[in-house]
RNA sequence: GGUCAUGUAGUUCAGUUGGUUAGAAUGCCGGCCUGUCACGCCGGAGGUCGCGAGUUCGAGUCUCGUCGUGACCGCCA
């Protein structure tokens, strides 16, 4: 125990209680050492278990850890005890978490991260104590000291439901106002309440696991990084704007009048410059920002596992980070995902599941049927420039009410389909449907043998622009897979999406722009098409997606200052502005850039994923709203005059 | 920039076609209670129906505006 600690309260350290404490010390640690590792890896699966839907305890996790910060405040923790600690006399801290106030008696549920313990106070026993503890309100912060006993009512629903806490001293270490929400799993708190008192919503279980599971991602991470010879750098959070991507949060510099640094989207050019600077592997776990309209799944600052590799092509890329992923599925889920990933081209991406990000946990592909329903009369069709559709198995029981609400659901604004046509192939064989007053039934059959339709099966048509169709036919599969129950929240189905294009048209803009960023590399084999088709250029980019959830992504990079040139030519940059941009990058080309390339990864969303969330908010310990609001600092906020005539900074009117 | 949803007690919600004093549960406060663990029983306090206009004899309810929150589209190399 530390000298400044001891000095400081001295007149709590009783020396009643040490000896019992050290002889503790000397047994119980060393056992529950080696328990506490065994324990460990079994705790997370219980926590997964909790995924997979399999009824596991909630207390599993935090109990199973061996306690080492033994001092004055605490012996133990609220997780540990068990029926081998009878008889103990022990120490214990943290807050009330509920208070039974039985009149002759007293019961306190004394919590803290590792668990929660019984506390009993009882009047006959001493009257003064038991006063006491009926003043403890929920979220007091207290310390008692007392004896381990085995309860007469054990309570099989808490792990430290055997045994209770005999109290004979208790000191309210700090008082609580009635907190505005419980501090329970299930909170009666609203999203908006939680996130102005985030401190205390950290208090319960499910974020204490959340963060802690991203705690220990981020360390197999580094593990596994640091075994396979990546050196983690840091790179400078204030850089400069540069005109590609994402908007810039932009920061002003007092010593430069009337110049700004910008935060980094991604450290993309200081780890291509490491690359050249012969690092040969680099990592890092990094904030990147982007100043843009936020979604569940992107805050403006959020978590980037970064990476570069020297002399390497794709797919050794691609070995590395897929085991990466296999490595973190083992050690945080005990889950074995077998490698190599499956491979899968942007192309057949977007024409089989209408997405650059398939969700492969069902099936369902998308068909074209273009051909096949053309010429017979429905105009709806005869005028579409793409019919497709989708299969889903055992649904043709769906009800009119049902297929009028998946209509609705197509037609909404952010799909914008006309229409919805389908085909039930009924149990009994018949067929029935929205249109066979212009298909007859050997037509219809021939529906059903391109998707090998069988009997129960219905068939969800859409017909449109190509480019509106497959995306919508994408968004209607993804709404079947929930409606049918397909994704499994404990089931994984990881590949890597390659081949992307290089370049995208940009109407608005009147001009390509890099799909995944300007010093990705072309395939050698699409070099000549920049010319003349550089819409059709393939790039050396690939995306790691999980259930669609698109996790990483990264490309091979462009190692040479003429091709860079050409580069920013077809993305509509002069030459002067690319120097004055990228100057720095081109001349390092300059000396002896190795081949390289990279990826990153979205570490929220990684551990949004495994942890089963829907939003990274749930993972992050301090985040922002939907309008990058932090609603419990207020920020942003204005800044004084002060503040702003030193930067020389007016503000418009 | 756009679409949709939402705002009522500390909290989560209900509130009929526009009609009496705006309810429930939970939490909170007080009392009783010696084996509770969702403790129980009795009593009590607690409301600018987000804000501002409008329609109306009358608005929590209808209309418009505005602000907050959430989801999505655009955007996000």
């Amino acid at each position: 125990m530390g000298g400044y600690i001891s000095e400081l309260f001295s007149e709590v350290m009783s020396p009643g209680n040490y000896p019992v404490m050290r002889y503790n010390k000397g047994s119980y640690r060393n056992f529950s050492q080696i328990i506490g590792l065994l324990c460990f890896y079994q705790g997370l699966a219980h926590e997964i278990g909790i995924i997979h839907g399999r009824k596991l305890g909630v207390f599993s996790y935090f109990c199973s850890h061996n306690f080492k910060g033994e001092n004055m405040y605490r012996t133990h923790t609220c997780g540990e005890l068990r029926m081998d600690n009878v008889g103990q006399h022990l120490t214990l801290a943290g807050w009330v978490q509920k208070n039974r106030d039985l009149g002759g008696m007293t019961f306190i549920d004394l919590r803290d991260r590792y668990g929660i313990t019984q506390l009993v106070f009882n009047m006959e026993t001493n009257a003064a104590l038991c006063e006491e503890a009926r003043k403890c309100g929920r979220e007091f912060v207290i310390r008692v000291r007392g004896s381990v006993a085995e309860r007469s009512n054990k309570n099989p629903k808490l792990p430290t439901g055997d045994i209770e806490i005999l109290v004979d001293e208790i000191s309210i270490l700090n008082a609580s106002d009635v907190p505005p929400f419980t501090i329970e799993d299930k909170s009666d708190g609203g999203d908006d309440l939680r996130m102005k008192y985030r401190y205390l919503d950290l208090r319960r279980n499910p974020l204490q696991k959340n963060i802690r599971l991203r705690h220990k991602m981020a360390k197999a991470v580094r593990d596994y990084l640091d075994d396979n010879e990546f050196v983690e750098v840091e790179t400078p959070v204030l850089i400069k704007s540069t005109p590609e991507g994402a908007r810039d949060f932009i920061v002003p510099s007092r010593m430069n009048e009337g110049q700004f640094y910008a935060l980094p989207q991604s450290p993309q050019v200081f780890k291509q410059l490491l690359m050249i600077s012969g690092y040969d592997r680099y990592f890092q776990i990094v904030k990147c920002f982007r100043d843009e309209d936020l979604r569940a799944d992107r805050q403006p600052e959020f978590t980037q596992i970064d990476c570069e590799m020297a002399f390497v092509e794709q797919e050794d890329i691609l070995t590395t980070f897929e085991g990466l992923a296999s490595s973190l599925f083992k050690s945080i889920l005990d889950l074995d995902i077998s490698t190599p990933f499956l491979r899968m081209s942007w192309d057949q991406a977007m024409t089989e599941y209408g997405n650059d990000k398939p969700d492969l946990r069902f099936g369902m592909k998308i068909k074209e049927m273009t051909e096949l329903v053309k010429g017979k009369g429905f105009p709806v069709f005869d005028q579409s420039e793409y019919v497709g559709a989708i299969k889903a198995e055992n649904s043709s029981t769906y009800s009119r009410k049902q297929l009028d609400k998946l209509t609705d659901y197509v037609r909404r604004p952010q799909i914008g389909s006309k229409g919805l046509v389908y085909l039930k192939m009924n149990e009994d064989g018949s067929m029935k449907s929205s249109v066979d007053k212009f298909y007859p039934d050997e037509e219809l059959r021939k529906w059903a043998e391109l998707f090998d339709a069988k009997p129960g099966d219905l068939l969800l048509v859409l017909a449109g622009d190509e480019k509106q169709c497959l995306p919508a036919l994408s968004e209607l599969r993804l709404e079947m897979g929930r409606q049918l129950g397909l994704m499994n929240n404990g089931e994984f189905f990881p590949l890597w999406v390659v081949d992307f294009p290089l370049l995208e048209w940009d109407d608005e803009s009147k001009r390509y722009h890099a799909m995944h960023h300007p010093f990705t590399s072309p395939k050698p084999e699409d070099m000549e098409l920049l010319k003349t088709d550089p819409g059709k250029v393939r790039a050396n980019a690939y995306d790691l997606v999980i259930n669609g959830v698109e996790i990483g992504g990264g490309s091979i990079r462009i190692h040479n200052d003429e091709l860079q040139q050409k580069m920013f030519d077809s993305l509509g940059f002069t030459k002067e502005e690319a120097q004055e941009q990228f100057g720095f990058l081109m001349n390092a080309f300059k000396y002896g850039a190795p081949p390289h390339g990279g990826v990153a990864f979205g570490f929220d969303r990684w551990v949004a994923l495994f942890a089963g969330e829907d939003s990274i908010r749930d993972v992050i310990a301090f985040p922002k709203n939907n309008s990058g609001r932090d609603v419990m600092i207020d920020s942003p906020a204005s800044v004084s005059t002060d503040q702003l005539d030193e930067l020389k900074l007016n503000l418009k009117p």
